[in-house]
DNA sequence: CGAATTTCAGTGGAACTGAAATTT
DNA sequence: CAAATTTCAGTTACACTGAAATTC
């Protein structure tokens, strides 16, 4: 995208420069997934299920920061494709389990090679120890607005 | 938003983080200018105009990350309300020149501390050298992305 | 002629809301 | 009863595309 100088207000406003960082990098995460066939939402969720087992919608959402709804839809398409199963809580009828399948770990592997490319792309612009310092302060934010420490 | 553990994958993923924290970023920055009936774009063409004098559409555009085709609607909202004016420019009839009204400028600087107040609490949970940091970080981003180097 | 600008009419992914149905 | 879960049916802001009309 041709830029020409922004306005000094913008330049320096921390909210905007996030904003503006988040934008080429959404479109370089969801190009590449798009080239498995992926979305975001599905890395997120095949990852959740991976490191935590079989969970119910919910708590996959909370793992995740998606919404309820979006999640229904995720898993619809994860189902769909043989990456997940969807099966009734014994010990409370509300639920669904969620159990990823072994062809939903297969997949789950190509997207993590699909994702590291696209991390060293958005890091390129900075030394290491740079990235690790970007990782810290990202997720001191995260951290905060998402879940404001109990002592706030 | 209430928030179970992310898992690993995503703990550590630069894009997932840059995501995560512009997410509630944005929701700030959109809602608190909402009370004065802006938008965000509002927000960064007026600081262009204010900054840059009259300049045309796209040029308004290539400043503020705005797309030629949003910009259109933008500037009809501002337009509306008298923040600005469109002038056909002399120099070349295809451009509009674009000129903030002294309204426009009122207008800006009630903005102006809207924007500030959301600055504060978005950066809260950072010390003042770490913020500095931030901005140098997404910078540097911000510049190789949306403009890689001609060396590139 | 090709290229640039403005405008309109869309699309698409994603964040989010409200409510119904079910179950605890 | 209230609260939680899943699902469906939306809305909204925004990034982006394609094409027409105009002018350089």
């Amino acid at each position: 995208m041709r830029r020409e100088p922004a306005p000094h207000r913008l330049r320096t406003l921390p909210s905007w420069l996030l904003n503006q960082a988040a934008i080429p990098t959404q479109r370089l995460v969801t190009d590449s997934l798009a080239t498995a066939g992926a979305r975001r939402h599905h890395y997120s969720t095949l990852a959740a299920l991976e490191q935590f087992g079989p969970e119910s919608q919910v708590d996959l959402g909370r793992r995740c920061g998606i919404d309820r709804s979006d999640m229904v839809a995720t898993l619809n398409e994860l189902a769909d494709i043989g990456a997940l199963r969807r099966k009734p809580d014994p010990a409370d009828a509300r639920r669904n389990l969620v159990t990823i399948t072994a062809k939903g770990v297969r997949h789950l592997h190509q997207l993590d090679a699909i994702i590291e490319r696209t991390q060293d792309e958005l890091l390129a612009p900075l030394s290491p120890p740079e990235q690790i310092d970007l990782v810290r302060l990202l997720t001191k934010l995260v951290d905060h607005h998402l879940d404001p420490t109990p002592a706030d």
